[in-house]
RNA sequence: GCGCCCAUCGUCUAGCGGUCAGGACACCGCCCUCUCACGGCGGGAACAGGGGUUCGAUUCCCCUUGGGCGCGCCA
């Protein structure tokens, strides 16, 4: 049995995005399950659209969700004469030849083609033609001569065996005019090369997959496992767009999305174990089949992500959570919150057991934190107030008028005199609360703690924690 | 247009011929509670449609419909 080797191999031309991170996680786990390799591979061959910090974007996309790989990664545009190599080897062999259309005339063929309600297909009329009737002056390319008659048979442990016919898969190009490899041949000759045992990636690749095996045949290789993984849906079934989530994971992480959130996230969608739905990295890679994967699309739902996002941030040490809402504060630039939480550390760890439960990200965990740096009495916000309903309005003018009337800031004396003016006027505390403290706050999410901690002042130690801040 | 893939609650999914079709998120009640959360309990909610195969289909086969992907000197 040899060992296992898997592959994950993205094209830096953005960033890692979701779809290729939950890709990564897959390969990732099925190489750690058996002790095997996951070899990282930079496919950038597209000189036009690869960039370098797109190359960094996804190394640290992927050191931040733990998805460690093996040695040094491949970046493929250097293996470029390795390439030329073997598509010379399959011209010696008889099973590539050189082809003399101009662009301009397979455009017409496809046109053609296409005008006849026929495939977009190369026509072959170079695959038996004598090159001394080469046009000259014109550099040609070289053509895999793909089998004429029969099938090929892709057999993946997703999908199962997915035959395709040989004619719907024409003789396409494996080494551009200018000598340099298409994606199609630079594929097959790194992961032959790099020993790749298993290829799991987006089932987009799928009929990708029937034409890479005409490369593996044509120079006597074993063709690899295949796992071709359903791609991520938006919440409406279609492509996943830019506003229901394909960003990358840099977004999530600034949107305050926990790496142990995103793993369990990522994992559930596509894959499962029996009812399992909240895991660890370990247990994941413990429990990893390419049987538990699922064949159809999953939608992608920020939602659920929250819920996940949730438990974690509650399972979270105090101390690690810290320093992630340091690091967020600075990434998003929220300047204030950082100098606050920096220069309150003692308390915001005192309080932090109180505020977890309350937030599903860590920017919520640093509004709710908010109280304990926040300059008292705190100013309402004219704009936000005006948003609100006239009984409501006209409530929080009474409200504030009797917290300015407070001979101090304390939460015990807002308490006291908040369930006065809530009992006074027969409403719930909840009812005072809501609406008061998106004034104060000028926030309409992640309530909470204000209630909490300054307007109701719940439990004695939480109310020692906001005078002991505010005296700071 | 041609080829390929997919299809269980709104969403993620369990199911691998016989189940009251299970779980999770979300939603709705109730409980806990000095608010909001957290937590606990309970509820509504699905096998896309039509043919077969079979004693019996969510499950196997075919068709329809609906989604998706591919068809570049992009990857």
């Amino acid at each position: 049995m040899k060992p296992v080797v898997t592959r994950f191999a993205p094209s830096p031309t953005g960033y890692l995005h979701i779809g290729g991170a939950r890709t990564a996680l897959f390969s990732w786990a099925f190489a750690r399950k058996h002790k095997g390799l996951f070899l990282l591979r930079i496919e950038d061959t597209d000189r036009e659209r690869s960039t370098e910090s797109a190359v960094q974007a996804i190394y640290d996309g992927l050191k931040w969700l733990g998805l460690t790989w093996d040695g040094e990664p491949t970046l493929q545009f250097s293996r470029a004469s390795r390439h030329a190599e073997v598509a010379h080897e399959l011209l010696a062999r008889g099973q590539a030849y050189y082809c003399y259309c101009s662009p301009e005339e397979l455009a017409e063929m496809r046109e053609t083609a296409r005008a006849k309600g026929l495939p977009p297909r190369y026509n072959g009329m170079w695959r038996d033609r004598d090159p001394a009737e080469a046009p000259k002056g014109v550099a040609p390319v070289i053509r895999i001569k793909a089998p004429l008659t029969g099938e090929i048979i892709v057999h993946d442990h997703v999908q199962g065996e997915v035959v395709f016919r040989t004619e719907n898969l024409d003789d396409f190009i494996i080494l551009r005019s200018d000598g340099t490899p298409t994606y199609m041949l630079a594929v097959v000759v790194d992961d032959h090369d790099m020993g790749v045992t298993h290829i799991i990636r987006g089932d987009d690749h799928l009929t990708n997959a029937a034409r890479q095996i005409i490369i593996y045949d044509g120079m006597g290789w074993d063709v690899p496992e295949m796992a071709h993984i359903p791609l991520i849906h938006g919440p409406d079934g279609a492509k996943l767009s830019k506003r229901h989530g394909a960003l990358g994971v840099g977004a999530y992480r600034q949107m305050g999305y926990l790496p142990a959130a995103m793993i369990n996230y990522l994992a559930r969608l596509g894959w499962s174990h029996g009812d399992d739905e909240l895991f660890s990295v370990e247990q994941m890679v413990e429990w990893f089949s390419l049987e538990g994967l699922n064949k159809g699309a999953a939608r992608f739902d920020f939602v659920k992500l929250e819920n996940v996002n949730g438990h974690y941030i509650r399972e979270s040490k105090a101390d690690f959570l810290y320093d992630v809402m340091l690091d967020t504060a600075k990434e998003v630039g929220r300047a204030e919150d950082y100098a606050g939480l920096l220069a309150n550390k003692a308390v915001a760890l005192a309080a932090l057991p109180e505020l977890q439960p309350r937030a599903k990200t860590v920017l919520e965990l640093i509004d709710l934190a908010q109280f304990i740096y926040s300059v008292r009495p705190i100013k309402l916000d004219d704009a936000a107030a005006a948003q609100l309903t006239p009984e409501t309005r006209k409530l929080l003018g009474e409200a504030r008028t009797l917290l300015d009337a407070l001979p101090d800031w304390s939460a015990t004396a807002i308490d006291g005199a908040m369930r006065t003016f809530a009992e006074a006027r027969g409403l719930k505390l909840g009812k005072v609360a809501q609406p008061l403290r998106a004034a104060l706050t000028g926030r309409t999410v992640s309530p909470g703690i204000f209630e909490v901690m300054v307007l109701i002042g719940k439990a004695e130690s939480l109310a020692r924690i906001g005078d002991q801040a505010a005296g700071q």
